[in-house]
DNA sequence: AGACTCGTGTTACCGCTAGTAACATGCACG
DNA sequence: CGTGCATGTTACTAGCGGTAACACGAGTCT
């Protein structure tokens, strides 16, 4: 009886949670990332402590919420990285993917990217700790493909890595300066970030006199 | 008389202007982003506000700091990108003082790239609105380098834009994530970065079977 | 001189936030 | 029946950004 109990109250308290999350969910949409955690209470109908209860801190409701997009989008990447097509079709399919994503839900992805944690405590703020899970999760995980598929030669673990971070950072300021200024089509920034990983930098010529950029 | 006692005035307010901004730097060093209007006023010897009467609101008096920092390291890059040497030289330059810049001065450098300005209003929340102006100033910069110096054949000016705000999102993303982990040296990064825009990732053979990544 | 303005500074407050303590209620187990 | 225990509430603290109202000193006009 201990343990079927408990796992019904476990099962309650699991589903209690989704609701609170899907709730949370609702009004970051809304509202975007300046989501109180009054709001949050109020559209889940109950009050703050139990959000308390749940999650610990805002912190903590951040972390969940974050974790359900974050895993969604990871896995819609991993797709479109593991498709039955070329390198460079490949990259493309991923770019757009992610695109697509914060096209279709700024306000989750602002969420995401700019938490706006700027509240008490922190005095020792270690640097880079605090930092936007989602950027690392996907800079590991591209990392990690990167290194499982690729002949690097020496180091490339650490190249690998590298690349990982440095690609996702690409993607997602590119991807942001898209989203406020739209100043061309989805398809037209994936092409034009594609040939930029392809070399097109360093195999342009220079327009002028001496030693172009 | 009136003039002059007007440029008496003003010269004197832009004194306590500049007083103001090297107190608020201060504080940033020694707090990080969370440093509090209330801090900034007592480090300055003074009370609220004054400076709210200076700056006008918190985003203001960020502008103002943001500005300072923002210029210095937009003119040590515009050094590094306008030296005599060749193109990737200059470009290793260019991240090379990138990140010596924020590793040097890592409080200031959160400070600038993750504002934390969760505070009321601003519902509306026009996506990108408020988005982070050093990377946009890095970015902006950098295209207009770019189209200037390279033959990039037909729609060059967006592909600039794309580039130059993709391969600030690079630097950007890459050196937080090195600036927490410290995996390798600032050299060694520089140098995978660079190989990462001149095309080793196209052109790296696969590992195993099947078209690779 | 006396009144008037103006920049500089203060105290005391507002509305908001994250987070918490203390108290109430329903429900299963001994 | 009473005892835990989870769930829920109200009412609060401390601190934030931001502001209104008041006070003082200096220069100016009549």
């Amino acid at each position: 009886m201990d343990t079927t109990q408990r796992t019904e109250q476990q099962r309650s308290a699991d589903r209690r949670r989704r609701e609170l999350l899907e709730a949370a969910d609702r009004v970051v949409l809304r509202d975007g990332p300046q989501a109180s955690m009054n709001a949050i209470a109020a559209e889940a109908g109950i009050t703050k402590p139990i959000l308390y209860r749940h999650f610990g801190d805002k912190g903590g409701l951040y972390a969940a919420l974050a974790k359900r997009h974050t895993d969604a989008l990871l896995d819609s990447l991993r797709a479109a990285l593991d498709a039955p097509a070329e390198r460079r079709e490949r990259v493309e399919a991923t770019l757009d993917t992610y695109l697509a994503a914060i096209e279709a839900r700024p306000q989750v992805y602002r969420f995401l990217m700019h938490p706006a944690e700027g509240s008490s405590g922190d005095q020792g703020f270690d640097v880079g700790k605090h930092s936007v899970p989602l950027l690392r999760r996907m800079g590991e995980e591209l990392a990690q493909v990167i290194e499982d598929r690729l002949d690097l030669g020496p180091g490339s673990q650490q190249l690998a890595r590298v690349w990982g971070h440095g690609i996702v950072g690409m993607m997602h300021a590119a991807g942001d300066w898209w989203l406020g200024e739209r100043p061309c089509s989805r398809a037209e920034l994936v092409r034009s970030l594609a040939d930029l990983l392809w070399g097109r930098l360093a195999a342009a010529g220079d327009k002028m006199g001496g030693p172009g950029f």
